[in-house]
DNA sequence: TAAAGTATGTTGAAATTTCAACACATTGGA
DNA sequence: TCCAATGTGTTGAAATTTCAACATACTTTA
């Protein structure tokens, strides 16, 4: 399990626990893992949710099939960073998403239980477990508000100007640098590439903005 | 604290606890409750995240003020519900949203570190409250995830067959009822009301389903 | 350095949405 | 019973997006 002690200090489900610790509290979590193949199906859709996931080694594709059999993408994750977690603290029956193994991959599964309910042996750390836990969900439930918030206007140019304006309200200035290029920019917003473009540019000539790069200034 | 207890049975927060255990827990927790007036602001922008708050009696209004100055409402939450508590559980340096009285309202606030580091007086049921604590954000969590799905389709018809087929998916069957009224479905999925009943007469008419009021049959 | 590849900006046509206005049905009082 | 309010469906015009195709700049690497 040692070997895997780089992974385990940067997934955030560990924030603040030292390395000891980690390696203590994981036999009393009755962590397992598993080595899946290029392509595997290391959860799938409909399976009970019991289990939250962190990437070893490898990395995994979070993917989705609808009604028709249309398969989509949902995400893709590496090295230490955590899948399931919400559908896991739900005991969600059946989960909604399948996890696909993208190459040949090392992951660890932990009961949700075995962290939600503290163990006899008195783990010093599993409290910040807990704790760490509840910042990964609260987080991601943060993250999600602030995009529905932005993809939940109705135009291009009102998307754009949402988002930047969060930023700069983040950053506390009116020049930052965004985390996309365009196109990533276009995914995050979910609107057509070359017509953000268009948008960011008309922006520009009415002297909204000024922009090199992924780089802004509100004006 | 007890005039309140069916208000607290309502609550997700005290799920599966007690009438006796509720009240003494929240001495535990240090909970506070304060009267707030009508278009008081109980928590504004900007403020730290501490406190998990819960409406006792009357209601309030999430609210968000843009860079412009421009304010739009978030949500309504009345008796039970409650509010900040992913931005506590991150104790975010400041809450990105405001709370403002709807009417006069009875408030109840908790220390979110309260919850999550379990007291010395041992709780029989502190386990459980982070544990339901967890699984409000989980489902949190979850809810966002699929209203990104939902809104992320470019078209009108996209975003209703998404949304109908999830539905179909849930209930395991292909006729269901939605708990929305058509206003409240396009504000859902963040469209034009008469554009949706368009696309709704359209696919029936071209036979892909059958619809009486909310509910649906997908053929 | 040249060539290939990647990222970005531009454009016009087709598709789609939004918006405003109105028709019709249903519901709940007065 | 009648009236007002509410929910829903329809329509056409204006605005906007998407899509495809191409031009231009910047990077990488052979």
């Amino acid at each position: 399990m040692r070997k895997f002690l780089n992974v385990f200090k940067k997934c955030p489900l560990f924030f603040d626990v030292s390395d000891d610790d980690i390696i203590t509290m994981l036999g009393c979590l009755k962590a397992r893992t598993d080595i899946f193949d290029k392509n595997y199906t290391i959860l799938s859709e409909e399976s009970p949710a019991k289990y939250i996931g962190i990437v070893l080694s490898g990395s995994v594709q979070i993917t989705q099939t609808d009604y028709y059999g249309n398969r989509s993408i949902l995400g893709n994750l590496c090295e230490g960073e955590l899948f399931a977690e919400a559908f896991a603290c739900m005991q969600m029956a059946s989960m909604p998403v399948s996890v696909v193994a993208n190459e040949k991959s090392n992951i660890m599964f932990i009961d949700c239980n075995h962290i939600l309910h503290t163990c006899q042996n008195g783990c010093p750390h599993h409290q910040q477990l807990i704790y760490n836990l509840m910042k990964v969900l609260a987080l991601k439930t943060v993250m999600f508000q602030q995009k529905i918030e932005v993809i939940s206007k109705r135009t291009t140019r009102e998307k754009l100007l949402t988002y930047l304006t969060t930023c700069a309200k983040k950053n506390n200035r009116n020049s930052f640098k965004i985390p996309f290029n365009r196109q990533e920019l276009a995914d995050y917003l979910e609107v057509d590439r070359s017509g953000l473009s268009a948008q960011i540019s008309k922006l520009r000539k009415e002297g909204v903005l000024e922009c090199r790069g992924n780089y802004f200034n509100l004006l």
